[in-house]
DNA sequence: GGAAGCAAGACCAAAATGGTCGTAGATTGA
DNA sequence: TCAATCTACGACCATTTTGGTCTTGCTTCC
């Protein structure tokens, strides 16, 4: 259930690989201005993934507004912005596209009848929740150790009113 | 992102349905026996569903213990337990087997190199907490009017530690 | 000017999904 | 007992999605 796509497991490794980089330029001086860019063979290779695979899915991250790109030697991609600003949910969206939960939502919840699959509205509020769980979780969290993850993740704060 | 199959989407209305009939058949008269039993090809008609299609579905709940079927005429499928005892992420597993959200997972984390995917931590905790709120929604609840949802579910519950 | 890199679109193969068909077995009512 | 219903199940097929490749072109830097 509830899959998300190999591209998005792509998007994300690169975007913490990437959001690493940058904390590894700061350090190492900011007075070189090194922004951390990284081109997409060096994140491929990296993580043995498909190199133009990954040029692809980078370049709908560009797009999207999450990286920037340069081009020519020495070029690559970086993070737009502050990976803690940087949502899971973001990233998702942009390379899978806006999908709800429910197959016959599009944007207007028009579904095929109105009759028939009364089902989708209490869906379309797993959606939301769901939609604000990955909000609430940067890329800046997936780059930190695992024992100490955002709290809520673990399950315990989903609470149900009967 | 996360979207479910429309087969989930099928059993759901289904559930919801016998939900439903389970109830009428209650107010009809406990003495009458009726357990509220509806033929596969009765649901169909009733959302517009391909008939050979949800029955198929419905065999799968069947022999995940979430229906009990009854062969022969005027036989059918009602609902094995109450319906505020079976909960969505039963009938999603059930019909769409125990995917995970990430692609690498399949029982023991056992991704293809150590190295690689450091993401799957993370996201692990995300799909507990997915599952967590799925269980907490039963059949019942869907078949609720929109208005007194479950509260959590609207995500103001849902919140990350920093 | 040439190497390194991004940009983008066409294209393709494999897998998942949605749906159909046909047959067999159970149950009930006439 | 026979016919009408209904479930049970497996094989099968078409379409879509997904994952991935190839080609071509454009930028930038040395």
């Amino acid at each position: 259930m509830l899959r998300l796509t190999k591209k998005a497991d792509y998007g994300l490794m690169a975007l913490k690989y990437l959001a690493e980089q940058a904390i590894l330029a700061e350090q190492a001086g900011a007075d070189l201005n090194l922004s951390g860019a990284r081109s997409a063979k060096d994140i491929a290779e990296a993580y043995h993934i498909p190199p133009q695979l990954l040029a692809k899915i980078l370049q709908t991250l560009a797009r999207a507004g999450l990286l920037v790109s340069h081009a020519g030697t020495n070029g690559g991609y970086a993070l737009a912005r502050s990976a803690a600003d940087i949502s899971t949910f973001e990233v998702i969206r942009a390379i899978d596209g806006p999908l709800f939960i429910t197959s016959c939502i599009t944007i207007h919840g028009a579904c095929d009848l109105a009759g028939h699959c009364t089902i989708k509205e209490p869906l379309r509020k797993v959606n939301d929740s769901i939609t604000t769980l990955l909000s609430g979780i940067s890329v800046a969290d997936l780059t930190e150790p695992a024992d100490h993850l955002p709290a809520a993740m673990a399950g315990g704060l989903v609470s149900i009113e009967r």
